[in-house]
RNA sequence: CGGAGUGUGGCUCAGUCUGGUAGAGCACCGCGUUCGGGACGCGGGGGUCGCAGGUUCAAAUCCUGCCACUCCGACCA
């Protein structure tokens, strides 16, 4: 892979794929940090790829049959205790709101020792145990089942170190819920939701995954099986970009959640739960930024194609404008991948080419450039946010304004598939499969003679059979990979019929999994 | 929380070693010339140099403590 890339174009420097993506959320004018640790402030533009998000996954969440809901903010402390590996797996990241009243004392305001609450409250980091209890009074019998839920919320997990959208101490997310009368039923929408996300993430996202199973060590606390998908970022690192938890019945035993059967037997429902957060955002960046700022899939670009008048403060400025929002209402009457083009005129008092630039930073598909001459001419001169540059020179086309409109849905079509071809393209070529031994993986992955610390970032993955080890015996083979930074991702949908020797024991694989760096 | 690094206008940074009136480029405001293109000239606004102490006639610069951020670990959607 060894892309080298630079934010140069955007800021004057050259600097490491870290210091890329940073630039580009603030250049694309996506967010930027907040005076609160760790959240984040997210702009107009950013909040409205977001947006775009929600719209479409929401459908699509409907579309199989949930219904949206919202559940409180806080959960009584107590609601933790339940679920003893999910308290495990969370207590380390928990706010908690332990004061309900201010008050000042010498000057300085705090929390009012007399407003202890008198059980805390905890600031939820995923809503499992409240739905659960909600779950436990709403399902009595059989004919309730299944129950399919879905909220659009926030969430809070106090982690160490944060970078915006990627790991945030707030996030947004969507998290299904959902409750079935057996085991395979709850699998079964396990894997619908999984799939989901798979055809979610690369039609919408444009943005390639690898669906499959995680192993035991990286499965969700309290989960009996956690199932992602991955996508390979530009410095070949994974990104976990949804998951997907069958939680068979440890949360229905901890929470009481039962329902009486045809047969009149009193059993346990089996539950799941899924969700994607704004790290998609975080995805998408890493996915599909170039030096020049961020290229966003149609899909999800708030504005598919943008104007940039040309104006010199003269008369024929009016004519211009007037041209140039007559578009924007032709364009509105297009269809293109299912809805209407979102299109705007930048009648913003700015340098044209300032804003010509400021969009191309922001990743708007389509950029046309309307001056008196194409409004004379009846043509548009337009670029391509993917294919922007020809050489050094922007490549910029121009067609008549009939055959413009004709074409365009063909062409965000094309904009949102090349993008996905070429992050395919790219994910393919760098999972490595001929990899047998464990010391020739660590071979790969770690420095070698010549190489710098950076070029050791962009191996990709490796994809290889395993016994699938548990226990201890897994857990000495995290040890192992985390000295190479590594670790394991999934193991993918799609399995050979035979495997050949583990590579970690050597003995005979049972299936194959993808071990690489990630976020 | 461990290791390393960095804190100087909105952004990127110089100045710190060797203390002596706070700088540059970009961005911003005004005027003008330009303009199918990230233009140029002139003028201008904006910084208690991360915070708090200390040393000194004098501190961005030296000393002490603290804080924040970035990267690498640990943790993680």
């Amino acid at each position: 892979m060894q892309r080298a890339l630079s934010v140069s174009r955007m800021t004057g420097n050259t600097s490491t794929f870290p210091d890329w993506y940073q630039a580009i959320v603030r250049e694309a004018d996506l967010a930027e940090v907040s005076p609160t640790r760790g959240a984040m402030i997210i702009k107009p533009w950013g909040y409205g790829v977001w947006e775009r998000i929600q719209q479409t996954l929401d459908r699509r969440i409907k579309e199989t049959g949930h219904e949206n809901c919202y559940f409180p903010l806080f959960i009584p402390l107590s609601f933790f205790a339940k679920e003893a590996d999910h308290v495990e797996g969370f207590a380390k990241e928990m706010a908690v709101v332990t004061h309900h009243r201010l008050k000042s004392v010498d000057g300085k305001l705090g929390p009012d020792p007399d407003a202890r609450l008198e059980e805390p409250l905890v600031v939820r980091p995923t809503s499992e145990t409240i739905i659960g209890d909600a779950f436990s009074r709403w399902i009595k019998s059989h004919r309730d089942l299944p129950v399919l839920i879905n909220q659009w919320a926030n969430v809070v997990r106090w982690e160490m170190r944060t970078r915006l959208f990627l790991r945030t101490s707030e996030f947004l997310w969507q998290e299904g819920h959902t409750a079935h009368a057996t085991a395979e039923e709850g699998r079964e929408e396990t894997l619908k939701m999984l799939e989901v996300y798979r055809e979610f993430s690369e039609t919408v996202l444009a943005m390639p995954v690898v669906a499959g199973e995680k192993p035991e060590n990286e499965r969700f606390p309290g989960a009996d099986n956690t199932f992602s998908i991955e996508a390979m970022m530009q410095d070949g690192k994974a990104l976990q970009a949804g998951t997907s938890h069958d939680l068979g019945t440890h949360f229905a035993e901890a929470q009481n959640i039962r329902f009486q059967n045809s047969a009149g037997e009193l059993v346990h429902c089996h539950t799941t739960s899924w969700g994607v957060s704004t790290r998609l955002i975080g995805g998408v960046i890493m996915t599909h930024g170039d030096d020049d700022g961020l290229r966003l899939p149609p899909a999800i670009a708030p504005r598919q194609v943008v104007i940039v008048p040309m104006l010199r403060d003269k008369p024929e400025d009016a004519e211009v404008v007037a041209a140039g929002e007559a578009l924007v209402k032709a364009m509105g009457q297009v269809i293109t991948l299912g809805e209407p083009v979102r299109a705007l005129l930048d009648t913003k008092a700015q340098k044209s080419a300032e804003k010509r630039w400021n969009w191309v930073r922001r990743g708007a598909p389509v950029i046309i450039e309307l001056g008196p001459r194409d409004v004379a001419g009846g043509t548009i001169s337009f670029m391509r946010r993917d294919r922007l540059r020809d050489g050094d020179k922007v490549a910029s086309q121009s067609l008549s304004r009939e055959d413009f409109l004709a074409g365009l849905p063909a062409l965000l079509a094309d904009i949102q598939q090349g993008l996905y071809d070429e992050a395919k393209a790219r994910l393919g070529a760098n999972i490595r499969t001929d990899i047998a031994t464990f010391d020739d993986m660590a071979a790969y992955f770690g420095a070698e003679a010549g190489d710098d610390e950076e070029a050791t970032a962009f191996r990709g993955w490796v994809r290889a059979p395993w016994a699938r080890p548990t226990g201890e015996e897994l857990e000495a083979i995290e040890q192992k990979l985390k000295a190479l930074r590594l670790t394991l991702r999934n193991a993918p949908m799609d399995q050979p019929a035979a495997f050949g020797p583990c590579l970690f024991t050597g003995r005979p694989g049972v299936e194959e999994i993808l071990i690489g760096r990630a976020y």
